[in-house]
DNA sequence: GCTGGCACTCGGCCGGTCGGAGTGCCAGGA
DNA sequence: TCCTGGCACTCCGACCGGCCGAGTGCCAGC
């Protein structure tokens, strides 16, 4: 009806004065700012029933109201307009990540996009291993024992292991070696070439056999936990800008967490490529990101994502210009690892 | 004179004290806290010739004295003793260096340690490419006209680039191209490579000779400057630890300044792996360092180094302390990279 | 050349006051 | 039934003035 109609959009005010000015806002405020079609004093009763609800807070008796991490939720669910980006924004996503030499490169400037964008931290996680596929697996001798070996992705990623041999190899074993691995996994995805591996020793070459095992079972490693994933962040000197504001404490457990990155990879585990995914303050799982919130979203050509990428910021922010830049630079990104 | 030698000891006492309780220290606690053998009346002749000169300031009338960048400088050239790392801190280094698996991973254990032995900001710079010698030169083609160019160098850094060829190439010409490029620069230095390019095109086959010289443009590109150096950062959640109290501004510009990652780059260009560099608030050129000290070596087994590290904090910084851990660190990184 | 004494100077802290913004409630009107 | 204007009340934050303490510079004496 009606009355819960004028309830929302009393909200949603609230939700953008705050976001705008950071002052906790009044009755009176609002009706001036926003053509509301009520008086102060309505508006008084309806901050009142969304108090009581839950979704605004007051600081202290007698100041405006905030709203509540619930107040965000509800939001940004239901009550935020997708927020086109500019032209000017878009051609500044393009001029920005052409002209990248390589993987590195391009995430590098995607990361600081991201931050110039958002005016928040960013977050790019390197494209995943395990959803990746061989383009190339390189072998180099160290010494007579020792062999580099060197995977190429598909995305661009290249991991390097050193593998000590079970025995002496020359340079001729080295070649049929690096023949036999690419003829079996260019072209594979690196998560199933944990089930190749059992025939692809059994049918090799007797000499080679201890050989095409270690080296496998190197290759297979780098798909464990903390090589697996890695992380860019750029932007951090955003916290920086009115942090006594944003976050209570301080931005150090913050500054932690991030550069632990095992908090944001795992929060980042579950975005896919098509729905940006908005974490809000105690909903983050992690004590540290309590205060803050975090858009996220994957990127990837396919309908599984590569990697994903983020940014983190105040719970009082501009989500919907947020979900918008996270969005945007997301879609371009996976276009771009595509093509190459 | 024994005068002299008194004030000098009195300006010891004075950064001492100021560094480790960041009040303005005062004529008595002076003599309380330092056994400098005369009263605080002494004292504060002495500081005020101390001040006279330069080294010490007062925050305002009826303070206490604060060093000043000229007065840390004296302190660092004729005043500090070198401080050996405890026993556990040695420990701590080789076990948190001992285990990584490849350049990224010691690089980024090395910023961690150094993060967290000196509580101050770290960063460390990859081998430059241009004194790196190549292990290996790898090609792997993408296309028919385009070839992705991956250098691997002996300090394990690796780099990819795609190069686009002149004319459709088959895998034959690729093995070729493959055996003459590693033939011509493996165990080369790149800073070297660029004098043998020339000889290099004049000799090979005329069918492959645009393709080497393509090549060979390709890899010579990797040395410009962007790409050439890159940077680690970590322990920035350091900054936010009292940084009202020693950032007198906001850690913002700082924190932009470290991710521009070439104010920083530029300042390790001069570093040699024997002498440990202070280079003290003002005396940076860059104005967002102005308040901050960088204390860096090189690292590397020769007598040139292969790259630098170092930290950054406020001038208020334990610089004897710093100065011992950086060394260490990085003559640590240097054994770790050269015996592999 | 060192020392103790003394007057002086500020910055920071404390408590009290005041104004403004904002609220809750209530009675009256559409 | 719902909205509105009015009114009394609350509380934060800014402002002010006084006090205290730490620290200084200077001076006369040893």
């Amino acid at each position: 009806m009606a009355h819960d109609d004028r309830r929302l959009r009393v909200l949603r005010a609230i939700v953008e004065d705050y976001v705008s000015t950071n002052d906790p806002v009044g009755s009176k405020a609002l009706a001036a700012r926003h053509d509301l079609g009520v008086s102060p004093a309505t508006i008084r009763n309806d901050m009142a029933a969304l108090e009581e609800e839950g979704y605004i807070t007051q600081p202290h008796t007698s100041a405006g109201r905030v709203p509540t991490d619930k107040g965000y939720r509800l939001f940004v669910d239901r009550l935020s307009s997708v927020k086109p980006l500019s032209g000017a924004e878009r051609r500044a996503i393009e001029k920005f990540l052409d002209g990248a030499v390589d993987l590195h490169d391009v995430l590098g400037r995607t990361v600081r996009l991201l931050a110039q964008l958002t005016r928040q931290v960013a977050v790019v996680q390197y494209p995943t291993l395990s959803r990746s596929a061989v383009r190339h697996l390189e072998l180099v001798p160290l010494s007579t024992t020792r062999l580099l070996m060197v995977l190429i992705t598909d995305t661009g990623r290249v991991e390097q292991r050193v593998v000590e041999s079970p025995g002496e190899v020359d340079a001729e074993q080295v070649a049929e070696l690096r023949t036999l691995l690419n003829a079996a996994f260019t072209g594979a995805k690196l998560v199933e070439a944990s089930g190749t591996v059992p025939g692809l020793v059994e049918n090799a070459p007797p000499h080679l056999r201890a050989l095409v095992s270690a080296v496998s079972a190197t290759l297979l490693e780098t798909l464990v936990e903390p090589t697996e994933d890695r992380l860019v962040i750029g932007g951090t000197a955003n916290l920086a800008r009115g942090s006594a504001l944003d976050f209570p404490g301080t931005v150090r457990p913050l500054l932690e967490a991030l550069e632990e990155q095992v908090v944001v990879l795992r929060l980042m585990a579950e975005v896919g490529p098509s729905t940006v995914l908005v974490s809000i303050g105690e909903e983050n799982a992690h004590e540290a990101l309590t205060g803050a919130s975090f858009v996220s979203v994957g990127y990837g050509a396919g309908d599984q994502a590569l990697g994903g990428l983020g940014v983190v910021g105040p719970t009082r922010m501009d989500y919907a210009g947020n979900m918008a830049a996270v969005r945007a630079v997301a879609r371009y990104v996976g276009h771009l690892l595509a093509e190459s």
